[in-house]
DNA sequence: TTAACAAATATTGTTAACAAAGATTGTTAT
DNA sequence: ATAACAATCTTTGTTAACAATATTTGTTAA
């Protein structure tokens, strides 16, 4: 294992925001942090700075670190380059994609239907983040890969924020389309729905009312607050 | 002015990038880097881990940091992510350009014909990175422009590292279609010369043979080995 | 009871000293 | 003269103590 605590903390973090348990605007303090992970503060902040690099916290100073809280607008242009990016990763995946990748991505489909049946939504949310970055390593492409898993990571966090209705039981359908078109290597199609794809999951959210109050406290104190 | 020593330090080492004072492959000591700005070891490490992760210099364990070094394959990564990125930039300035904007660019093509007259690389290759960091500012996606401004700065070291035949020559020819188009709000035409430009730029790279030896310390001892 | 103020507490930021690792230089033996 | 080894020096990594800044808590007066 990697035992380097700088690391330990950053995969810790991206993982529990992968599966909203961290959610947008909550606060990471330093000592918490150290003593979490039996380090000092040095490593703590080394692993902030990194984290903060990659968009995912946000560094106020004098104050300490938060995870981040995209507005409307920018949730608006980080989907826009999602298109941009995934755009170019579907089409360099349709000219990679093996027998096995297929079946990978079928699998990982099957997951996720099955964690929404078992209402595990961080579950889903994982599986469904690990389908696109999927497609992003078959594109063979670092950096544009490098590049999707910031915005998918602050995609969850904006999932968390502005929660419509249910866009997840479209969800697997249209990764359902988009691994069909895959395998038919019908770039046109698989284009198409990647971008259509995309724009389900915006159309999505709802921008109105909930301006992000500590959620998570409340229904810590005060039970599920369905 | 900003007299943080983080970012101070952060600026300067990308400004000369931009202008290939620094080259692939230097080293940034701490040391030498605090007695230059006046500040102590902790700033100089935030700045670092700031420039890592901007993927600008590579930190490596005990040894330092180290401008990076792009290899073939990861140039050709980052031109392929450029294309993809500037492709959906140039799309929405052509929505949002104003004559302002136009006359702005066209001074800095001018201004770029003008650096190469006078043989003055840095200027021109600083004047080049802006027509394009102007562009991205234009679409009004900072998440774009944040990721554009990471690449434009490693396309110039690797212009440095692997450096064809004068493809300067063409560069502010681009440009000018370029604008002409944006003028014309002719999309079509737009993304076809962006892309066209992107291919230009990478096609003039040479990857074959110059392994990278200590240039500049030849070139400081031995005078220009023209 | 609420609002404003003050004290106490906790958190972040800075600094310097020390430890560990790597690079360099010098020496010696073949 | 060269190669391997050893000692020295330089550089990076870690730690802890201290300073500065926010936040919380408690008190008092309206």
């Amino acid at each position: 294992m990697d035992a380097q605590p700088e690391s330990q903390i950053v995969n810790a973090v991206l993982n529990a925001i992968s599966e909203q348990r961290l959610r947008a605007g909550e606060k990471l303090g330093e000592q918490m942090l150290s003593e979490l992970f039996n380090c000092n503060r040095a490593n703590v902040r080394r692993a902030l700075a990194s984290l903060a690099a990659k968009q995912v916290v946000e560094l106020r100073p004098n104050r300490g670190a938060f995870v981040v809280a995209p507005s409307a607008q920018e949730a608006r242009e980080i989907f826009q380059a999602r298109r941009a990016i995934e755009r170019t990763i579907a089409r360099q995946a349709v000219a990679r994609v093996s027998d096995s990748d297929i079946a990978y991505l079928r699998a990982n489909i099957a997951a996720e239907t099955e964690a929404r049946l078992h209402r595990d939504k961080p579950t889903e949310l994982r599986l469904s983040q690990q389908f696109h970055m999927y497609l992003a390593q078959l594109s063979g492409n670092r950096v544009l890969e490098r590049f999707l898993a910031e915005l998918t990571m602050r995609s969850t966090l904006i999932l968390g924020m502005y929660p419509g209705e249910g866009h997840s039981c479209s969800n697997c359908d249209d990764h359902t389309g988009i691994v069909d078109a895959l395998m038919a290597r019908d770039e046109e199609l698989l284009l198409r729905l990647t971008d259509q794809h995309l724009r389900h999951l915006e159309a999505g959210l709802n921008f109105d009312l909930p301006p992000v109050s500590s959620i998570s406290l409340r229904d810590q104190l005060l039970g599920q607050s369905k």
